[in-house]
DNA sequence: CATGATTGCAAAAACGGTTTGCTCTCATGA
DNA sequence: TCATGAGAGCAAACCGTTTTTGCAATCATG
C-alpha cells in the first residue's frame, strides 16, 4: 500500500515551497496566477489529498459537524419518518466529505460526550421550540444551521421548504380532481413545518369558502396514528372526499383505513401526503405526494455549515428548496357526471 | 471562551515533561506507580481532554468509523426499520465518542468520497452476501465489523443475535398461549437475520411436528408490507392463528389486517414481531417483541472495531448479544374451555 | 569495583498541513 | 541616486499529540 501522495511531494515536483502550494491550493498569499495553475496541475497530476486532519489540527477544529435529528415530543423520542431523514442524511454526509467534513449523528448523544470531541457545527433537522440541543450550542458560539425554522425565531441560518406556497399547491391539485371537502391530518404543532402546513391549509380554507377538518395525529406520526386519524375522518356524517397528510407514513395508513372502511381510493377518496418515498410508490393505488428534496436540503445545510465555520458569511442565510408534487394513483382523476364513468356506478 | 487545558499545562503543572503525561494517561513507557498516578490525579484535576485531532494525526488515523446500514434488495435502498437503527447508531455514536472516534455514515456514500476523507475502519450493519462496501474495504486492509453475520463466511468480526435460540423462544411463547398453527413472515433471504430465522422456524416446525407456513414479505418491509403478507395468510382455507413476523413494522402490518379481516388479536390471531419498538408499544393491542437490544449491539460493534483500528485483538472476534421476550397484548392468554371466558362469548 | 542491565524521565522528531514574517526583485518617484 | 513600496515566494514556527531516542541514576553481577 503506497504512501499517500503530500504536500511536500506536490511541492518538490512543482519546485516550490509546501507554502506556495498551500497557498496555491487554497486560493491565498500573494501569487502569480502562472504559478497558482502550475502547482494546481502538478497536484491534479499527482492525485494529491489534502489530509483532512492535519488540516483540521492547523486550523484548531475537529472537522465533525452534529446532524440532530430528534425530535422530542411528550418526552418520547420520535423520528417521523426515516425515508426522508435516510436521503438528507446520505446527501449531507457526501456533501460534508466532500468539503472535508465528516458528518456525525447528535442526537440522543449524552451532553458528556461533547467533551471527548468538540464539534465544529450543528445541523438540527426540523428544531422544536427550545431544543436543548440546539441551546447548547448557541450558547457556546458555535454556528447552528436549521432545516426548517426554529418556531418563533425567524432569525438564524436555515434551510426550508416553503410550505405556504406548497400546501395550497397541493390542495388545488386535490379540486382539480374533483375533491370538494379535504381534510387535513397533521403532526402536532411543535415544528414550522407542522405549523406552516396547517396554517396554510386553514388559510386555502377560508379563501376557498372550505370547511375545515383537521385531525392531529398521535405523536408517533406512523401509519398506525395515520390509520386512526383517518378512521376519525370517515367516521363523520360527512366524511371528506380528499385526505392530505402531512407524512407519507401517516398517507399510507389513510390508504389502508380508506381500504378497510370501504372507500374507494381515489374515486371515493383521494390521498395524498407530504415526502416522497420508496413506500409510497409501492402503495396500491400509489401515493401522490408532495416531494421535499430532502437531499437538496441536506447539501444546503451543509455548504452552510461549513461556510460559517470557515469563518465565511454565506451568500444567504435562508435558503428555499423548491418542492413538487407528485401526481399517482391515488388522485387520479374523478370520473365527472358528464364523462361516462368506465367502470359500473357503485351502489 | 477559555483555551483548552493541553498537555502542556498537565506537565507543568505536574512538574515533569509531556511525555511522561502522555506516557501516564496512554499506561505506556516506564514510569513509577507514583508518577504516573500524581500524573492522573493532576489531570484529572485540572479538568484534561486530549485534543482527538492531535492525537489521530500523531497516530496517521482519521478517528472516523463507518457505519454501513444499506441495504440494497433488487436495486432498490431498502431500509428495514429505522426505530432499530436508530437505537442501534445513537447508542454507537456516543460509544464511539467515548473512546475518541466519531461514528459517520458510510450507506449511500459514493466511492468518491473515501478519498477525501480516510476511515479508519467499518461497521456494517446487516451485510449482505458480496456487500460492495465491505468488499471495498476489506480489500483495502480496514478493519471491518458486522452486526449480522456476511452470509456465506462464518468467520470475520461480529456481533449478533442467536436467532436460532431466540425463533425458537418464541414460537414456544405463542404456543404456550395456545397457538396451533404459526405462520411466519419474513424478509427476503439476503441477510444471516432472515436466513437464520426461517432456518429456525423450519427445524421448529418440523421437531414439534407442526406445518410450515411462511410468506416472504415484499421488499420494502414496511407495515404494507406486513399487511399485504397477512392478508395472504388469513385468506387461506386454514389460516393460522398466530404470525411471527420477522420485523416490527410488518407486525403492526399484520395487526392492521387482522382487524381489517376480522380476525380477533389476540383471541383468534396472536401476532408477535422481532424487534421492540415505540410503534408496537402503541399498537392496540399493543405488540409482543423479541427485543434485540440494538444498543448493545451498537456498542459491542464499537467496541470491537476500536479494539481492531487501536492495533489490538478483541478478547472474542464473534459476540452474541442475548435477546428478550417482552410480552404484551398481543399474544394475552387464549381463554381455555376449562376456564370460563369473563367476556361473553363472541358468535 | 568495573560492567551491564534496568528504571525513570526528558528532549526531540514525527504527523501533514496553515500561517506569519521575512527576503529578494524590480519598478516608481523624488 | 536612493528611499519606497509592491509583488512573488520561501523558511520557519505552530497546531497538540505520540513515539523514538538518549541520558542519568540505580541496582545486580562477576
Amino acid at each position: 500500500m503506497r504512501r499517500q501522495v503530500g504536500i511536500r511531494e506536490v511541492a518538490a515536483e512543482a519546485g516550490v515551497s509546501i507554502t506556495t502550494v498551500s497557498h496555491a491550493l487554497n486560493g491565498k498569499g500573494r501569487l502569480s496566477n502562472q504559478t497558482r495553475e502550475h502547482v494546481k496541475e502538478v497536484a491534479h497530476r499527482l492525485g494529491y489529498r489534502p489530509n483532512a486532519v492535519a488540516r483540521n489540527l492547523a486550523g484548531g477544529r475537529s472537522g465533525l459537524i452534529g446532524l440532530s435529528v430528534a425530535q422530542m415530543i411528550e418526552g418520547q423520542f420520535a423520528i417521523a419518518d426515516f425515508a426522508y431523514y435516510a436521503q438528507l442524511m446520505n446527501a449531507a454526509t457526501v456533501a460534508a466529505f466532500d468539503r472535508g467534513f465528516a458528518l456525525v449523528l447528535a442526537s440522543g448523544t449524552k451532553e458528556s460526550a461533547w467533551n471527548n470531541l468538540m464539534l465544529d457545527g450543528l445541523i438540527v433537522v426540523d428544531p422544536i421550540r427550545d431544543d436543548p440541543v440546539w441551546a447548547e450550542f448557541s450558547s457556546r458560539g458555535i454556528p447552528v444551521v436549521t432545516t426548517g425554522r426554529v418556531p418563533g425565531d425567524p432569525d438564524g441560518y436555515w434551510i426550508d421548504n416553503d410550505h405556504f406556497e406548497a400546501t395550497p399547491a397541493i390542495l388545488d391539485h386535490l379540486c382539480a380532481r374533483g375533491a370538494e371537502r379535504i381534510a387535513l391530518i397533521g403532526t402536532p404543532p411543535v415544528t414550522t413545518y407542522a405549523t406552516d402546513s396547517r396554517e396554510a391549509y386553514e388559510r386555502w380554507c377560508i379563501r376557498n369558502g372550505k370547511e375545515s377538518m383537521v385531525v392531529i395525529a398521535r405523536h408517533d406520526l406512523t401509519e398506525v396514528a395515520g390509520y386512526e386519524a383517518t378512521l376519525k375522518l370517515l367516521r363523520r356524517d360527512d366524511p371528506p372526499d380528499a385526505i392530505y397528510a402531512m407524512l407519507d407514513r401517516m398517507a399510507i395508513g389513510a390508504l389502508l383505513a380508506g381500504r378497510a372502511e370501504g372507500f374507494a381510493v381515489p374515486r371515493q377518496l383521494q390521498i395524498a401526503g407530504c415526502t416522497d418515498s420508496e413506500a409510497g410508490r409501492l402503495a396500491r393505488p400509489s401515493l401522490t405526494a408532495l416531494a421535499l428534496n430532502p437531499e437538496q436540503i441536506g447539501r444546503e445545510a451543509v455548504s452552510m455549515i461549513a461556510t460559517l465555520i470557515e469563518g465565511g458569511q454565506p451568500p444567504n442565510p435562508h435558503v428555499i428548496v423548491p418542492t413538487k408534487i407528485i401526481p399517482r394513483g391515488s388522485t387520479r382523476k374523478k370520473t365527472f357526471a358528464a364523462t361516462p364513468p368506465l367502470a359500473a356506478p357503485q351502489p
